[in-house]
DNA sequence: TCAAAAGTGTTTTTTATACACCCATGC
DNA sequence: GCATGGGTGTATAAAAAACACTTTTGA
């Protein structure tokens, strides 16, 4: 079973990023259009191949500032896919991440330029090769995510609203959540900071902005914020 | 960012197995005495190479196989380790999964003849490279599993009492669960018959075997059974 | 004035936890 | 008879869910 490392088969190893973001109560993801054959034209993930000297976490990296212009982006290995055949164009191994970032921060020309572009999470096109699944994938693992951490720091602006809070938790997790619950949910978990200013987008009456604790960067005793 | 494929550097990929057993009411692994530099003679992790032709769980249901004998061993995939250097004989990729086995059905001849041997899981010797961080990652994603699942089908034998699988998710939470609770909880999950035979061993009252329901696959809606 | 979101409080239901207690039996 | 794990039931606590109600203000 144990040969030596140089007798042994080497493999194209790629990243593909599932890069969610989240504007007007929609989460969204970033697809783009392939520019290389096999599947030329046809919308994928954000992806990008391993070099020699980096870790699949730094090509990923990478690749998500190329195109964001972001750096510390958050992001979370999801799985490898390695079917054989999964690629037409040859045999590529596939670590999957998801991404999560501010819309409105990233930088649009640089996206636009790679050809990139939003899709609500919904209402994604065909997708090439596994890409569905790896989407499938990438949407369990932030849920899984969200239902132990406040995910809103990575997507939603630096000042939010809890409505805010809970459209974007809606759309995570596919359905409504009780305003009253939530509001109680979120702030016993004491992460918030609520600021003395009140945004009028949404109501008549005003609802106050909140921010992240600065301090708080993890719970120590991981609560559960949604039962999944 | 997109480049012909032939173009590109290519990898060594691996998968290193966390082989999980239960016996003596204690969670074990299978460690194998690594049989080719570097740290030849240190213990390690079950490993393979992914050969060109086969997907990565393929290359661990393939090495699985060859050490135990068994066919059909559950599996799961549990994250890639791909730091550049964290082989010290060169960059290979590693895709860790874990498989839960039943120690008494494996063929221990050939376990044997690989130089493999169990360890109780709460005591493991050094082990190589990035073995250690890999089995963390392994039980922790045990744990979520058990959590949701009912693990006993591949880890205890074919009839077992409610102790006995107590007992194994005493060892794989690593806390004692109330018996009288775990029991109701677990019946309440409707995955077990109890069978009219009972076992003398651990009491002298004696405790009702139980099986696995062969139609109970999954649970459609899965319920939690211990919280994490 | 009234619709609509913000925010607070209460009730009900469900689930988890703690623990009391009887049972059967080998010693 | 008594210690021991098996098995059942009950009381309590905590968490989740449902929902009533009050506040504010732009239209």
């Amino acid at each position: 079973m144990q040969q030596p490392y140089h007798l042994k088969a080497k493999h194209l190893v790629a990243i593909d990023d599932t890069v969610f973001g989240y504007e007007n109560n929609e989460l969204k993801l970033l697809l783009f259009k392939r520019n290389l054959e096999p599947a030329k034209g046809q919308w994928s993930l954000v992806g990008g191949w391993v070099d020699p000297d980096e870790s699949c976490e730094d090509a990923s990296c990478r690749v998500l500032t190329s195109i964001t212009g972001l750096k510390n982006i958050f992001m979370e290995q999801v799985k490898v896919f390695s079917k054989p055949d999964r690629d037409p164009g040859g045999r590529v191994i596939s670590v999957v991440f998801y991404a999560l970032i501010d819309i409105q921060k990233h930088n649009h020309q640089l996206s636009d330029q790679f050809g990139a572009q939003w899709w609500p999470a919904t209402k994604l096109p065909k997708l090439i090769f596994d890409h569905q699944e790896m989407v499938n994938c990438a949407l369990n693992n932030l849920q899984i995510k969200a239902s132990r951490d406040l995910v809103g720091r990575d997507l939603l602006p630096e000042e939010f609203t809890l409505t805010q809070l809970r459209q974007l938790y809606n759309s995570i997790f596919m359905k409504e959540f009780d305003p009253g619950n939530f509001r109680k949910k979120i702030l016993s978990l004491n992460t918030l900071q609520r600021l003395d200013k009140k945004s009028k987008n949404g109501s008549k009456k005003g609802a106050y902005f909140y921010k992240f604790k600065d301090d708080k960067e993890e719970l120590e005793f991981k609560e559960r914020i949604v039962n999944i």
